[in-house]
DNA sequence: CTTTTATTCTATAGTCCTATAGAATTCAGC
DNA sequence: GCTGAATTCTATAGGACTATAGAATAAAAG
């Protein structure tokens, strides 16, 4: 039995391992991956991996929770700010769509394969997750209270949208390395905030509100 | 050899394959499903199902030609309408999320499944998905055209944003069959068109353009 | 240098899966 | 009811995959 302690070979060698399932499960899916191709990808013989995973679906579940933790943390620090809606709306976007840049495989693993996880890891998660779209409801909430946004929309809708559509990119963005990222983020959120319609803006000398 | 003419038992079966497949595949993924799976969900044995496909491989193809060969079909009818942009966007996203609705896994299956096909039968399924992007495409042309929308927006990315935002959607409502499908229309419809943002609107007692 | 501990490897048991071959059964037309 | 064709079944070859056990090597400690 070893003591595994912070900065051992072990820790790193099983972030590795984390990393290689991430993007081989991002590949080919859960299922469609075997041991042996993550060990291959690592460098590594495919009975080694067990060293750093009790099984294959445990290793899953490091990857989807490698995949989130980040980017729920990254919401709390958004949501507990206090820029206007604007703001928090367009850093929201641009972290979730950041962290598909730059982890990568592991969130679409988390949103295209966690369902492959036991109910109870899955609950976990789920907690996670909601509490995004949680926070998120909370800013439209608030928006709406200053008058911001209109009284009618649906803030729970609307966060789902938000998600979803960064979702939606999401997938585009992993798949192709080429997009500018910072396109993408700007034209969504003009397009959350101002839809596509043409209309006369009325100019207010005085910015009131 | 059998000749299995358009209303033969044959046929009928096969559908019943298909569908089985959709379901198994939507629910388990394509490697998670066995091919013992979709037999049982069917009523038939295992290898009874090889009377039907040649290999598993061509039931994904199948299931994913099913999901969304009326759909395609159902967008050239829109695009080729003389409908205003509201009415078609509005109908657009009806036609998508009713897909869903109605043919559920298949549509679900294209969308997550489809790349583990080969090479070739992926080509003809995407010519099929583009050409749907493209005509979406030309609505919103024609949108800016017209003035009803603004001269800014990037049509690619407008029309990208609406799939995008539909597939979201679909995911919630294949797994929750309570969700109020006209009510997510409306609301997409309107969020695509308005945005979120409050605004004065600028009355016009003759409805200019 | 020797002993202990950590890491990786080899080999394999046991399970499950796809696809095929050929037997059994059902069906249609006469 | 008989006959050939269509449909389904049973049984299995052959391959791949997960997880484990124990040997081999590398690293650390004394």
């Amino acid at each position: 039995m070893s003591v595994h302690t912070e900065n051992s070979k072990y820790q790193h060698q099983r972030l590795q391992a984390i990393r290689s399932a991430a993007t081989v499960f991002a590949e080919k899916g859960f299922h469609g991956s075997s041991t042996r191709d993550i060990a291959e990808h690592m460098g590594i013989k495919q009975g080694s991996l067990y060293y750093y995973f009790k099984s294959k679906e445990e290793a899953l579940g490091e990857v989807c929770l490698f995949g989130i933790e980040d980017y729920v943390d990254h919401m709390k620090v958004i949501a507990a700010s206090d820029q206007s809606f604007e703001s928090k709306l367009m850093a929201t976007i641009t972290s979730h769509l950041s962290s598909y840049r730059e982890r990568n495989e592991a969130l679409k693993v988390y949103n295209d394969e966690r369902l492959y996880l036991p109910e109870e890891k899955r609950k976990n998660l789920k907690l996670l997750g909601s509490g995004y779209r949680q926070l998120l409801e909370e800013i439209f909430e608030e928006g709406v209270r200053s008058g911001v946004l209109r009284e009618s929309i649906d803030c729970h809708f609307a966060a789902q949208a938000v998600i979803g559509t960064c979702n939606a990119w999401g997938d585009i963005i992993v798949r192709d390395p080429d997009v500018d990222l910072f396109d993408i983020i700007q034209k969504c959120t003009d397009l959350l905030i101002n839809g596509f319609r043409e209309r006369r803006t009325i100019k207010r000398p005085n910015g009131q509100q």
